[in-house]
DNA sequence: CTGTTAGCGCTTTCAA
DNA sequence: TTGAAAGCGCTAACAG
C-alpha cells in the first residue's frame, strides 16, 4: 500500500491542523472569506503566513473540475502585434486568480486544432482565439467547450461565441481613400506572406481599384516569405521594377512600410512626392520615421484588455450585452501620405 | 457522501474498462509504451482512439508530484528580445510533454518573487529566469525547489543552478573598441530605461573611455522612459545640443539607434561622415536601414533553444558538464559606423 | 508484464 | 458557520 510523501510544502490540511480547523473551513476561507467567522478567519490567516501556505492550483482545479486558466492561441510569438495583446492579456489578469497559458498555432490550422484539444483537457476557465477563420473541428470543440471563448482582432458574421476586433475589409477601403483623396492614383500593394486578415485587406483593396477600373495587377506585389523589414526593401524593389509610374504603396504591415521607405531613400525616390507609403498597425516606430510614416492604427493593447474584460464578466455570471465588439481602427495621417 | 460527476470527458478508467485492462496500463503504456506488451498495447490504443482520450495533465502532476510544466519569467511581454527567446523556448519544448508557463516581471523584483512563489506550487519541472540579479529571496527559492533552473541571456559569476547568455561587460567594450578602430573619438551614448544588463554595457562604455581619459558625462544622454525609437530620436536631439561634437553614439538598443538615425537624417546629419551610430540586439531591420546600422548580434534564439536542451539533458538524467554556456556575441559592422 | 490499493491536495456533497 | 466523508483523474508502491 503505497505511503507516498509530498513535495515538502505546507499542505491545506497542515494550515487545518495547525489552526485547529477543518481541511474545509481554510479552503473555504481562501476562496471566501466572508463565510468563515471572523475569529477562525484571523487564526487561519496567521497559521497561513507562518506555514507560508500557497494552494496547489492543480489540486483545487482537479477537485472543482475547473481550472483558473485562460488560455490564449496566437498563430506567432515573436511579432509584436500578438505580443501587445497577451501583454493586456496579463495586465488585466493581474489581479484575478486566472493564470494566462500561451499556445503558439504558427498560422497552422492543425496546430491550432491540436493545440485546443490540450488546452481544453485542462479545463481551462476561458480561451481566447485569434481571427475568425478557425477550422470546423476547432469550431466544434470551441462550441462544445461550453466556456466563455473570444475571437480576437477581427470581427465577422457567426462569432462562435464573443468577438473583439475590427473590420478589416473596411480598414483596406480607408487605405485606398485616403491615397486617392491625397491625389494618388497608381496605388500598389506590398505584402509578404499572408494571413486571413491581410487577405481581407488585400482583397477590399482589390475590389475598390477594381470598381474604379485604376486596378493593375502588375502593381501587386507578394511573397510567401515572412515578413520583414527587408522584405518590405526587397518588395519595393520589385514594384518599382515592374510598374515604375507607381505612385504610392499600400503595405501589409509597419515592417514592410519602413523597407519600402528605405528602399525609396536608397533609390533617391523622394516620399510623398514621389512615392507615397501607408502601413497597417501603426507602431511606435511609424511616427518616429523620417519622413514619418501613414498607418492605419489598431487598438491591441485594448483588444486585450476587451476580451478579458469580457471573459471575466462571463465568469462572474454577468450576461453580456454586447457579444461582438468593435475596436475600430484610426488612420493616422504623417508626411509619408501628405501631398496637400 | 459526495457522488460527482467529472467532465464529460473521458478518463483513463473509461479507457481501461473499454479495453478491458487496468486503468495502470493505460497509464503505463501512455508513458512508455515499451512497458506494455504488445497485444495489450494496440487494444490500448484502439480505445484511446475510439474514446477520444486525452489525459489531464493536472490529475497527472497531481498524482506523480511533478508537472510538465517549464516556468519562464521574462521582464517584458512586448520587447521582441524576450518574444524572439521565447520563441524558441515554445519551439523547442514542441515535441515533449513539456508545457511552457510565462511569467512577466515587469523588471521588478517583488514581483519576480510573488511569480516565482506561483510557479513553484505548481511543482514546475524545471525553471528559466532572465538575467543574473534575482533578489536574494528569490534565489533561495529557486535554489530550495531543487529543480533545473536556467538563468538566461547574461552569464556572471554565481549561477544559481545553469546560465546560458553572454557577457554584457565584453559587448560594452567591443562597441566602444570598434568606434574607436573606425577612427571616431568623441563617443556618447543613448540610453532609456535601463535593464542590468544595459546598465553592465554602460558601465564597460564608462571605464573604457576613462581609461583613455576621453570620457565626457555630456555626451551621456539617459532617460528613465521605457525605450523607444521615437525617445531614440529625443535622445539624439538633446545629445546633439549638448555636445555638437560628439562624431559617434552607442544606443542602449535598436530601436534607439534606428531614432537616432531618423534624427539625424530630419537634421540633415550625414551618417556615418559626420555620426557613427551603433545599436545593440541586431534585430532584423538594422540591416535593412538605409545607411543599414551597426549592430551586435546576440542570438536570442539561441539562448533559449540552448535553455531547453540543457533542462532537458537534466530531466532525462544526464548530468550536465557544462554549467555555463557563452553564447557570445558579434559585431555586425556596416554602414553607420564604416569610415575605413 | 499486469493489477490492486492507496493517496496526491483540494473541493463537493451532505449533515450537524 | 463548520466539518466528515468521498472523490476529481491519475500514478507510486507493492505484489503477483
Amino acid at each position: 500500500m503505497g505511503k507516498r510523501r509530498g513535495s515538502g510544502r505546507a499542505t491545506i490540511t497542515d494550515v487545518a491542523e495547525h489552526a485547529g480547523v477543518g481541511a474545509i473551513t481554510v479552503s473555504r476561507m481562501m476562496r471566501d472569506p466572508s463565510k468563515v467567522s471572523e475569529k477562525l478567519r484571523s487564526r487561519i490567516e496567521k497559521s497561513i503566513r507562518e506555514l507560508q501556505y500557497i494552494p496547489d492550483p492543480k489540486a483545487r482545479a482537479l477537485a472543482s473540475g475547473r481550472a483558473d486558466v485562460i488560455g490564449v492561441l496566437i498563430p506567432s510569438l515573436s511579432n509584436i502585434i500578438f505580443a501587445d495583446t497577451l501583454r493586456a492579456i496579463h495586465d488585466s489578469t493581474q489581479n484575478t486568480p486566472y493564470q494566462v497559458l500561451i499556445g503558439n498555432t504558427r498560422y497552422d490550422a492543425e496546430e491550432e486544432n491540436h493545440l485546443l484539444s490540450l488546452f481544453l483537457a485542462q479545463n481551462p476557465a476561458a480561451l481566447i482565439v485569434v481571427g475568425i477563420d478557425q477550422s470546423d473541428n476547432s469550431i466544434k470543440l470551441l462550441q462544445e467547450a461550453n466556456i466563455p471563448v473570444v475571437q480576437i482582432y477581427e470581427i465577422g458574421q457567426n462569432p462562435i461565441d464573443m468577438s473583439v476586433g475590427l473590420s478589416h475589409i473596411a480598414a483596406g477601403e480607408a487605405m485606398v481613400e485616403h491615397l486617392l483623396d491625397q491625389g494618388f492614383s497608381k496605388i500598389g500593394y506590398l505584402a509578404a506572406r499572408l494571413d486571413p486578415r491581410m487577405e481581407r485587406r488585400l482583397e477590399a483593396y482589390r475590389k475598390k481599384l477594381k470598381s474604379l477600373e485604376s486596378f493593375d495587377p502588375k502593381r501587386v506585389i507578394l511573397t510567401n516569405k515572412a515578413s520583414s523589414v527587408n522584405i518590405g526593401r526587397e518588395l519595393m524593389r520589385q514594384l518599382i521594377g515592374c510598374a515604375p509610374d507607381t505612385d504610392a504603396v499600400i503595405c501589409a504591415n509597419d515592417d514592410i512600410a519602413l523597407g519600402a521607405l528605405f528602399e525609396c531613400q536608397a533609390q533617391g525616390i523622394s516620399v510623398p512626392e514621389q512615392m507615397g507609403i501607408i502601413g497597417f498597425n501603426d507602431l511606435e516606430m511609424m511616427q518616429a520615421a523620417y519622413p514619418s510614416l501613414t498607418s492605419i492604427r489598431t487598438d491591441r493593447y485594448k483588444i486585450g484588455t476587451l476580451a478579458v474584460d469580457k471573459i471575466l464578466q462571463r465568469l462572474n455570471g454577468d450576461e453580456t450585452d454586447q457579444k461582438q465588439i468593435d475596436t475600430g481602427f484610426e488612420l493616422i495621417q504623417r508626411d509619408s501620405t501628405s501631398r496637400r
